[in-house]
DNA sequence: ACACGGACCTGAAGGC
DNA sequence: TGCCTTCAGGTCCGTG
């Protein structure tokens, strides 16, 4: 949609995980949407004003592109569903509409130059597949840390954008426990392929063939290591041990208790 | 300051 | 069959 105007906002309901901001369909109406970008789990829709459309899908959010819209009127044509919460009317024609069931997303327009202030944004830690993002970096973070490794890779001040499926994920991958104190990363300092190397180079893998896989989609179809693999055998190599499921944080994580020490 | 757990929300899946 | 409960996900907020 990048260089389109949107001439047309339809907001459904007055809220998703929050309120909408003030005035949203005035303000984005008119205006152009000059880049679309990412960081973390935030969509940056950069337009012409210079404010920025931050977007979160939450779990269940997507978005899709709907044909022509007729010249009478709009919904009736689409065939929107009562999760279809924002229509974005585009001068190409067509319309993008996001959808979100659960209502976990998030919409807010950020003001030119306060993207890097913005709540959701100024915490956030390097993006995993960058190079701020390594082995030093990871210890670091992790420095003096009482939670678990596990707890460490989903907080997004550590490393930004991780979620519950790939935390695990990468934790296999580096054959650590998730169980572990986070803060056993900063110590040996400086071994070639200490733990901390290890894995942040997972962390990058799991992510890049996630993506190579166009997993987003739905993650349902994929399948994984170790994740919603409980009590069946784990696939490293030479391993015979059987994966397992407890709760951190509340929430569910998989593991192998043989091959992640 | 940090760490943890509950709340938010709905659809899918399992139990009775 | 159908109702009820439980669970999943990401982030924020209150409490310890």
């Amino acid at each position: 949609m990048v260089r389109l105007r949107i001439q047309e906002v339809e907001l459904r309901r007055p809220d998703l995980r929050k309120p909408f901001p003030r005035r949203f369909v005035q303000r984005l109406t008119g205006q152009t949407v000059q880049t679309l970008t990412r960081r973390a789990k935030y969509l940056l829709a950069a337009l012409s004003s210079g404010e920025t459309l931050l977007m979160h899908l939450g779990m269940s959010g997507s978005f899709r592109l709907e044909g022509h819209r007729s010249a009478a009127g709009t919904a009736a044509r689409l065939g929107l569903d009562p999760h279809d919460h924002v229509v974005f009317h585009m001068s190409s024609g067509k319309a993008v509409v996001f959808n979100d069931p659960r209502r976990f997303g998030l919409m807010d327009l950020v003001p030119a130059g306060g993207l890097t202030e913005h709540p959701a944004i100024s915490g956030l830690g390097p993006e995993p597949l960058s190079r701020d993002f390594d082995g030093r970096t990871l210890a670091r973070a992790c420095r003096g840390k009482k939670t678990s490794l596990k707890a460490a890779l989903l907080d997004q001040r550590v490393v930004a954008g991780l979620g519950n499926i790939y935390a695990s994920e990468a934790l296999h991958v580096a054959g650590l426990s998730p169980l572990r104190r986070a803060s056993v990363l900063a110590t040996p300092a400086g071994a070639p392929r200490d733990a901390a190397s290890r894995l942040a180079a997972a962390v990058k893998q799991v992510l890049q063939e996630a993506v190579a896989r166009q997993t987003g989609r739905d993650y349902r179809d994929s399948r994984f290591l170790v994740y919603e693999r409980e009590d069946e055998p784990c696939l490293k190599a030479d391993c015979h041990g059987v994966i397992r499921r407890r709760t951190q944080s509340g929430r569910s994580t998989y593991y192998c208790p043989v091959c992640q020490r």
